[in-house]
DNA sequence: GTCTAAATAGACAGACCTGTCTATGAGACG
DNA sequence: CGTCTCATAGACAGGTCTGTCTATTTAGAC
């Protein structure tokens, strides 16, 4: 059981900070110290600190392609699939619950972040892909109209996400899951 | 035409900064330049910056009850009172254009806040009364479950807007405004 | 064993942050 | 006029921020 490389290490303490206070909130000094590292290799691994929130930003989105990736890998529907893309959005919230659930980490950091910073096109492109996949598996199951019926579902999930994060457990989300499911179950 | 008060450009600097650029990135000396007045009065007025930040949160919630109850009084029927909801919603963030649309106020400074801080309670009584108010309109439009509904809703209305605000226009609010009116018309 | 690349602790610069203090000016009201 | 309240400019303290630099130590490849 060897440690993990500087740069993961400091990957993590950043998610857990930013998740849990905010991105402007969070200074370097914590990040490293969480991750137990000389201020030097953090800017060895990372251009700087906006650097560092990219790289936060685009694990987050892979994280969540991971764990759609097994939800998907264990449906044998295509409504099954549907509720595969709400279930890896519970898995990766709970994922986060350790120092409280505070909702999206992809929307709070773009809720921080002004117009125009490339960080927000990151969170839009994580978005339009989630709504990109409703939107397949909806069309799979026969759905009259996928692309509306997506844009449906998105919004559903979003709006469960953001107020599951403001009462800080997942119990929206979980009413979002059946709502999804009726949505896309009556064709 | 005499000149606002103090406080009041305070407020209305402070509105603008921390809904533009957020609020940790937001410096005092910021908001004081904007509104064109010493810092000492802003000391006089607020106790601190997390009092100015509780009265930014309180005066948006304010000013979203006061588009609404305008909404209210041009309504005609159930149906068109469970529209002024989401009309409020549109009418507060088209206000906010200025500096570009990024989404609820609200939303995105709960997402700055950790777990815990009064703000992110100040917030969620936000939301919990606007779904409270689709909830009213809805039994009164004699809808079979207008709680169950009112959660619908809300998730649709929230999720519209938190999507608008990564896009930067309202089109997923005209969206939403289409979804909620179909799911409240057809009882 | 040696060489190389990465990581370390810690000082440091320079900017910015919140919040306080002082001394002064301007307008309202009696 | 005198008084009172509010606002002003600006210096200031004390802390924190990002990012750089140096000199040293560790760890792995060969």
């Amino acid at each position: 059981m060897t440690k993990p490389s500087a740069r993961t290490r400091i990957l993590q303490a950043a998610a857990d900070r930013f998740y849990a206070d905010g991105i402007s909130a969070t200074g370097i000094d914590a990040i490293i110290a969480d991750a137990g590292v000389a201020k030097m290799s953090l800017y060895n691994n990372f251009e700087s600190k906006s650097g560092l929130v990219m790289a936060y930003l685009e694990q987050r989105h892979t994280e969540w392609l991971e764990l759609y990736a097994a939800r998907l890998a264990s449906s044998t529907s295509a409504l099954e699939r549907v509720l595969a893309v709400v279930d890896a959005y519970i898995d990766h919230a709970e994922a986060g619950y350790a120092h409280g659930f505070r909702g999206c980490g992809l929307l709070n950091a773009a809720a921080e972040l002004p117009v125009g910073e490339p960080g927000r096109a990151v969170v839009a492109g994580h978005k339009a892909q989630v709504r990109g996949f409703f939107a397949e598996h909806l069309e799979a199951n026969g759905c009259a109209d996928p692309q509306e019926m997506a844009s449906h579902c998105s919004f559903v999930l979003e709006g469960a996400m953001a107020l599951s994060g403001l009462e800080g457990n997942s119990s929206a989300l979980r009413k979002a899951r059946t709502l999804i499911l009726e949505l896309a179950g009556g064709r």
